[in-house]
DNA sequence: TAGGTGTGAGACAGACCTGTCTCACCACTG
DNA sequence: CAGTGGTGAGACAGGTCTGTCTCACACCTA
């Protein structure tokens, strides 16, 4: 029949859009570019992505999907929650300290795309809420809802501002995890 | 003699484009886009400033000097160091709630200007990196060096990630001040 | 009034942007 | 071999980008 577009072909858009948009940004990666970039046709391209912001989603998207992957596998390796989240600030540590480390993408699209009502606005939301509520689930099988939730907005908070720091250089990921610690020692014990 | 320029034109520059910057973003914002709305010739934009690059930091280090201007006085009003870090605390909650917030302008150029090579990038780290010796030298007042520059980062962390928070319309401010408390009151009593 | 100087307005250049369109090609089917 | 439908390559359109240039005007001094 040979209809179906080829598979991996949409997959290396991405992820040759992924690696360009990474290194400098949405707006001054142009489609020429990835297209030059990945060896393709630009008809190939915008028949994949009806448009340059639908193939950012879908960056965002897949790029989401595999962090969420990793980290339910690190979750799995460990059994406290205190080792569980002790593993998502490994795994930053690395990230940061990896070859090609630029930031975060998500961080970086809200900063190009701040109208709440863009598409890409929404994944990036879609992003950090579900992050935000797997470490509040990890957190809640030794704390209360109402503390879990808490907490896990200052893990995602102190992860969050970690990243920005690694990219400007400055390593304070042990000082997030002191901070992290101290914050769930405090929120198991309420008083 | 009439050879100055009008002092007050270059900082209507720097603050129109401040305005357009924050909102839009620094590459998706045109020069045109900038003299129209400060409704100047281009020439006299290109006069001030050699390049689109010069006024962005230019922007960027009159916003810096502002916000340390702003942070010394709350600084004053208050005696101790929790009610210091407080004071920075409250006057980022009301930031987060004013109608024209739209999250940190120094992230974003971080977010759009990540070789560590560019001006652009060397102002957002020289304000972050100011931010954090502000907030450490409150600290110094009441534990040791040490103990102050881990959780001045830790502070910075979690302000920067609020504030990223509250761009997604999340709050966590409060999440962020009970962080804080809890890491001042470790890094106070060590062991 | 005449001269000199800094300034504003907009045309212009050259490059880049997103997105569309045409056309040749290639594999498979009958 | 003839037909057909999906595909790749690149030209093209229309717009926007940064930065330069020309020219006329306003203002001050002598």
């Amino acid at each position: 029949m040979m209809s179906s577009p080829t598979p991996g072909k949409r997959q290396h858009i991405v992820d040759t859009a992924y690696a360009l948009f990474k290194r400098d940004g949405f707006h001054a990666t142009g489609i020429d570019r990835i297209i030059a970039e990945a060896d393709i046709a630009k008809m190939t391209m915008y028949r994949h992505f009806p448009s340059k912001d639908e193939l950012i989603v879908e960056v965002l998207e897949h790029r989401a999907l595999r962090f969420e992957r990793q980290l339910d596998r690190l979750a799995q390796e460990v059994a406290t929650p205190e080792q569980k989240i002790g593993k998502i600030f490994d795994w930053h540590e690395r990230w940061f300290r990896s070859a090609d480390f630029h930031g975060c993408l998500f961080a970086h699209a809200l900063a190009e795309f701040g109208d709440p009502g863009h598409p890409v606005f929404k994944a990036v939301a879609r992003q950090k809420n579900g992050f935000k509520q797997r470490m509040q689930s990890i957190l809640e099988k030794v704390m209360a809802p109402k503390q879990a939730e808490s907490a896990a907005a200052a893990l995602l908070m102190l992860i969050e501002g970690a990243t920005l720091m690694a990219q400007m250089g400055l390593p304070a990921i042990d000082d997030a995890r002191k901070a992290a610690a101290a914050v769930i020692a405090s929120a198991r014990t309420p008083q």
